[in-house]
DNA sequence: AAATAGTATTCTGCATGCAATATGTCGACA
DNA sequence: TGTCGACATATTGCATGCAGAATACTATTT
């Protein structure tokens, strides 16, 4: 990366270069990100570069800590299940807000957005799942009007970006893309018929299908077939140590 | 302010006076925020006030736009019924979670926050009140046990400072601050009692005495008794003009 | 071999400075 | 009086550098 940047663009730049391998977990969480580093990699000073890390802090994909500088934020899987019953009521909710206040103009671009995530399924393009699953569903959180649920919703999305990630990647080991196929047009059709509970149960069943599916890609990924007992004979008797 | 700050905590220390003359109202809503005249009043280079102003927009208490510097957040009035019907989702959801999740400990801190609050109306501390408040409120938050449904309940309640101060200004302009004493032992009560119902109730009970009274504050700063209609005779007759 | 102390190196918080961008002021002209 | 252009000034994005804090490495002691 020896880019040379335009003035005033170097921070929105590598902000964008850092997030996307963040989110695609190249930069594993918990991994340390220093400015001294990232400075010599982008070939700028460190002043950008703590723009950015202040910047991808802000959004929950960085944690910093004074005079030991920062890290990727480490997946919380202890709190998944808060996660997840955050995400269910939001979803719920701007999902109804959604179906309330939608216009024509909304669904058309939803089925456009809807298209895109199509489009980077047919294309096994990851990151593009991960952007245009992201983009619909914040779509719909615009689509309800009221900013302070979008953002809300918005923040939780971006949360889940890393986690849907661990989930496709289980799918890939796996064989069964077949699965991300069409995730959204339950929620269009109750988006467009205004039919507001409707829209509140594809919402939820929609998050606990990420439930399941995620907590299934975890038991995937540490499912150890090592056998705490062993067949009788093969491990030699090892007299007991007595304490003292 | 000539303070000369210890290493390492300039910017924290004038991160917290920067953020209570915003929300103190002292730093009007929109005013522009430039570095190099923070730089000069702290006494500080400009890089802890980026960093400051940084952390602020993160809260959401400034507007940052590329080259063109900072400004306080304006209060964004024209959403306030948004702003109300989400904090009303996510103060009932998360006084909810309290009154299932709470613990002996935890009533003792809601206890001794709410004494905090009658403590500050006592000595008519507008900024304590603002605090104290949003100590018990972001408290409850907390003891929901929910990370994501508290961090979102303490951004609508750090957005809700600067309203609050509004109401308070009122309050103090009409003589009426007894209208501020306890406003919290009906959330303690229901908490303590484990009653989801009753904290629900108690919850969107306070968020509406909140958006009733915070509107009676600003009919009362707008409120103008100028009469578009004058007595018969005071106005003198002007000839309309005609176009062309 | 493990623990401790000393030293070297690296990283962070912040200061200073430069160039680009934005804003303000003034004079000329219609 | 209003508009436009030129010039001056102020502010921002970013580079460089210094001193303190943290970490890594080495030598010494137990």
């Amino acid at each position: 990366m020896a880019t040379k940047f335009q003035r005033g663009t170097a921070t929105s730049e590598i902000c964008q270069v850092i997030r996307r391998e963040i989110l695609t977990l190249e930069i594993e969480p918990g991994a340390p990100l220093d400015e001294t580093n990232l400075s010599n990699r982008f070939n700028v000073s460190r002043s950008p570069i703590r723009e950015v890390l202040s910047r991808l802090s802000a959004e929950g994909l960085v944690e910093t800590v004074p005079n030991r500088g920062a890290i990727v934020a480490p997946i919380d899987l202890k709190n998944f299940s808060n996660f997840i019953e955050a995400l269910d009521l939001q979803q719920r909710y701007a999902t109804r807000l959604a179906a309330r206040f939608r216009t024509a103009a909304d669904l058309i671009r939803l089925r456009e957005l809807a298209a895109a995530y199509s489009a980077a399924v047919q294309d096994r393009d990851r990151f593009g799942i991960l952007q245009s699953n992201y983009d619909f569903h914040k779509a719909i959180g615009e689509i309800g009007r009221n900013p302070y649920v979008a953002r809300h919703y918005g923040q939780l999305l971006s949360e889940a970006r890393r986690l849907l990630h661990i989930h496709i990647r289980f799918l890939e080991a796996t064989q069964s893309e077949d699965k991300l196929a069409d995730q959204h047009s339950d929620f269009i059709d109750a988006i467009e018929a205004q039919d507001v509970t409707a829209a509140d149960q594809v919402a939820h069943e929609h998050t606990f299908q990420f439930h399941d599916r995620f907590l299934k890609a975890l038991r995937y990924e540490a499912d150890d077939e090592f056998s705490i007992e062993v067949a009788a004979g093969q491990l030699p008797r090892i007299p007991r140590k007595v304490a003292g």
